[in-house]
DNA sequence: CGGAAACCCGACAAAATCGGTCGGGATTCA
DNA sequence: TGAATCCCGACCGATTTTGTCGGGTTTCCG
């Protein structure tokens, strides 16, 4: 029950990001000093574009930077990104759960709580809480 | 950024063992009737009865069946013995993190606090809860 | 006592996912 | 023009997941 590299490093990138926000693009190469496989992180960074949290600037002097102000995104946000959306089981989310027992299933009522739950846990903290280190410790 | 059937089929199982509890031992196919493949719920059950969530009977008129009431039994118990334990990066929780930048990681607080909460929130759910439908939705 | 009804356990295996690598292309700056 | 970049898709080995299977053990019941 844990995530993937490609959570870990995708919010190692951002925070980057964030860390050197309004200072022009950061190039790949820079980015991957924080320590992720460049090739690798380089297709990381094409989801995180994808899903409109950073924007490119091709050609030489190029590179990536926040697509918006590190206050307005969300470590949902990028675990999404990364990740796909967070739902415990299947038979909640997306799609017609292939759960017969649909309504009046005990088990489905606790992955709506608890992704609920999480979802709002992901959404209160923003790359700036991150940088700035201030984790709300009694949300 | 989900778990795996592992959580799901152990979370049924469990859910059809405390609305059964007090009725003697349940066989491994009156617990399988819920939906899961026999043979892998047997593997599964033997995960739960190593952790100490269930008892078992052996022989015939034998089975399983809840080693402590459900209101003693909580989500994290039944999800930690199916999926180990949850930790979102590998660089918190037990052994070693082979995190460089131990110290002074944004990243690093950010997986802790999640860890931390997620925890809490499965701490806070027992099978009891579960099948009287009482979530509290409001915590 | 002798089945039959259960649980127990380890080996095996197909399929999916993970964690990358690689090569070639497209853009842009100097 | 050439170097610095990003872009994209194909590929690949290792691991994990999701089971299946076969045989063993324990216990009840007639």
């Amino acid at each position: 029950m844990k995530l993937s590299t490609r959570g870990k490093y995708g919010l190692y990138a951002m925070i980057f990001l964030a860390q050197h926000h309004g200072e022009g693009p950061q190039s790949l190469k820079a980015i991957a000093e924080v320590g992720t496989p460049e090739s690798y992180l380089e297709q990381l960074l094409g989801s995180l574009r994808r899903a409109d949290l950073v924007k490119t600037v091709r050609g030489a002097q190029g590179g990536y930077q926040l697509s918006r102000p590190p206050e307005d995104i969300t470590a949902r946000d990028i675990l999404e990104a990364m990740e796909g959306p967070f739902s415990l089981s299947d038979c909640v989310g997306e799609g017609d759960s292939p759960c017969a027992r649909k309504e009046n299933c005990p088990a489905r009522s606790v992955w709506e709580f608890l992704t609920d739950k999480f979802n709002g846990l992901l959404d209160s903290i923003t790359l700036a809480d991150m940088i700035h280190q201030n984790l709300n410790q009694t949300t």
